[in-house]
DNA sequence: ACCTGAACACCGTTCAAGT
DNA sequence: ACCTGAACACCGTTCAAGT
């Protein structure tokens, strides 16, 4: 398929998928997703664009492996057993998740586009559902569990770096919300402006991680 | 901009922002977003591409028209205020937002990868904000509550609808994902694979927005 | 075995010129 | 005013041929 055999026969490779990853995720902090091409990381290779086909089938095979990458060392926010209580430890997982979305440009719009079974995914899933599992939690809410923290995680982290985008003056689109909601007739969202075009996108993260939290705590037992 | 003119001088238009957003729509569920180009659009229309660019700057603006078009009615889910508690009313936007997106395939990826501000959009934030303050929420609470459930139902419906895509036999990474945990040792998720390779997705998310809805319950007063 | 060179079949966007 | 025709500067992917 995509890995080439392994004894060295011929010339040496000059590029192989962990050291064409690592340009990837080079390339997309410095330009972004729409500007990451095959044939601009070629050129970062010092390669023809061709010679990326030996090693990624299609380019979201690239972008799969650039998310396992990224989710690299989630899975040990959890922590030993026992430090903290289990809605600590979960709440460190998504925590870290986030983190690692946020640690690269347009990192949530790589990882909600790609669908990774490598170990580092597989090990974060693995570790949240064991807290939820060994802190009492039947497999159904646990499993469950896992998809409503990871969507909202995932779901809040694409409108952070959405938000943050453009880069200048403030929220990019808070002018468009202000100016509609002045003109238009929102009275909720006239009321609610100040917290709605706040960029402390933090707080917003761990409410919402809360209400997850608080909600599983309500459902137990 | 991206408005023509209003009294009709010289021939009348052969197409128009609404029509070209409905046959954008239309090439969507034929299609795919992936498929949905500038060209393929004209085509359906007949006119040439460049036609195009008279009703919409780029094709992030008809993306943008095209989410707003989706989001049409989900605002008026909340049904008149007494029709069920806050928490049930707040469910019913949330369900509304879910299936609007289900509608059109690839719909949360449209929703998703576009900031919308028309009166669809805006109207259904205003409405779910407006629910849990009339129902005695502060301003920030409803307005990060308003995030965190619009987070993870647009989260959640991108999953439920990337799942869906291949089409033919059972879940797409279900397999992989199988594959791994019976390889590897992930012994949470092999213990919850039959919850977590489930196509209830109805299931999955009525479990997350209760999360989030006994969370706020929790948090209230 | 690994990479180059070159092609194939497309893209989004712009803009002079026609009607 | 609205659309055409044609171009510009790209894309992802494939594959014979070189070394």
């Amino acid at each position: 398929m995509s890995t080439p055999s392994s004894p060295t026969r011929g010339r040496p490779a000059r590029i192989d998928r962990t050291r064409t990853v690592e340009a990837a995720l080079d390339l997309l902090d410095e330009s972004g997703l729409d500007a990451l091409t095959m044939r601009r990381l070629a050129d970062a290779l010092g390669v023809q664009v061709g010679a990326l086909y030996r090693y990624f089938a299609t380019k979201q095979d690239l972008l799969t492996a650039m998310a396992e990458r990224m989710a690299g060392g989630a899975a040990d926010a959890a922590g030993p057993p026992g430090d903290g209580d289990w809605s600590e430890r979960a709440a460190r997982l998504a925590r870290a998740l986030r983190t690692a979305l946020l640690a690269h440009r347009d990192g949530a719009r790589v990882f909600a586009g790609t669908h990774a079974t490598g170990p580092n995914t597989l090990g974060f899933s693995d570790s949240l559902v064991g807290v939820l599992r060994e802190a009492g939690f039947g497999d159904g809410e646990a499993a469950r569990a896992l998809y409503a923290v990871t969507h909202f995680t995932v779901g809040h982290t694409l409108e952070e770096q959405a938000a943050l985008r453009p880069g200048d003056g403030g929220t990019p689109e808070a002018g468009a919300l202000r100016e509609a909601v002045a003109a238009g007739t929102y009275p909720h969202l006239a009321a609610t402006l100040p917290v709605l075009t706040s960029t402390d996108f933090a707080a917003h993260f761990e409410f919402g991680l809360r209400l997850l939290l608080d909600g599983l705590r309500a459902v137990r037992g």
